[in-house]
DNA sequence: CCATTTGTTATATATATGATGTATCAAATA
DNA sequence: TATTTGATACATCATATATATAACAAATGG
């Protein structure tokens, strides 16, 4: 996982470091077991607090897409049996009333929509065997 | 527009105002040329200081969705020639990749994505003549 | 056993943001 | 002229963000 961080940005470090790991998995560059760098470790890389990156670690745990343990440290966990959908969908929702009020045509709508889930539409069974080393 | 706000909530009180407004807007609710109510008022009807609702109509003016002047007060703006495409597809990818991650079936998004934008396909050509009162 | 690596927790501090309070200004209107 | 409206300029307080330092606990590897 390549990631690069907006100092000073609109949007806080841990957010910023939470949603890129969110994309990641959906782009299969992070996929079920894979291990995410220690804290230290990507907070070194950062050039910023191992807090900070506690926090977003903390925050993917809490919203079910990684697992935490002292020697495993953070593996991705993909595999949910139910996902909360409730306000998956009312933030679907905000986003297309945005398009909507913004007044971009329908088929721009579709077509943004298509090619992202296109782009997030890596086959299961392809490539690559299981990763075994950490730092995926 | 009737509209509550989660007073202590995650998200800040000017956002969710904000957040209610483009909805609002997309579903049809609010038109090209409403009147939104004056910011005192509409602080006096939530329990809320100016000062926010101002915060929250200042968002809306620098992202388009309405025009503020001293005594026509808060206009809804549907109509722009260009809109910033760029930062929204950013928002769509990002909600898309939360869906996928959390393994939530295509089936299941693909549903969600044309109830929204059912909700929101309100027929220009339809129902009452232009609004003339304030308050829309 | 011991040192290392890992996440976890506890304080503390500094800065930024969110929300409110009070006051005033400026333009449009009745 | 008085009222209504958004626009601004202060201030205060609480919370959130980010950093700093320290220590703890479990697991691993020598």
């Amino acid at each position: 996982m390549r990631m690069e961080l907006d100092l000073g940005g609109e949007q806080p470090l841990y957010q910023q470091i939470r949603d890129q790991v969110v994309l990641a998995i959906a782009a299969g560059t992070l996929r079920e077991g894979d291990n995410l760098p220690p804290i230290r470790e990507l907070a070194a890389e950062f050039g910023i607090h191992f807090h900070t990156v506690n926090k977003a670690y903390d925050l993917l745990r809490q919203e079910g897409f990684i697992r935490l343990s002292r020697k495993s440290g953070a593996v991705v966990h993909t595999s949910r049996s139910e996902a909360d959908t409730e306000a998956w969908q009312h933030k679907l929702r905000l986003v297309l009333a945005e398009a909507v009020a913004k007044g971009i045509a329908r088929a721009q709508v579709d077509a943004a929509y298509r090619a992202v889930l296109a782009e997030f539409e890596h086959r299961s069974s392809e490539d690559a065997p299981p990763q075994s080393g950490r730092h995926a």
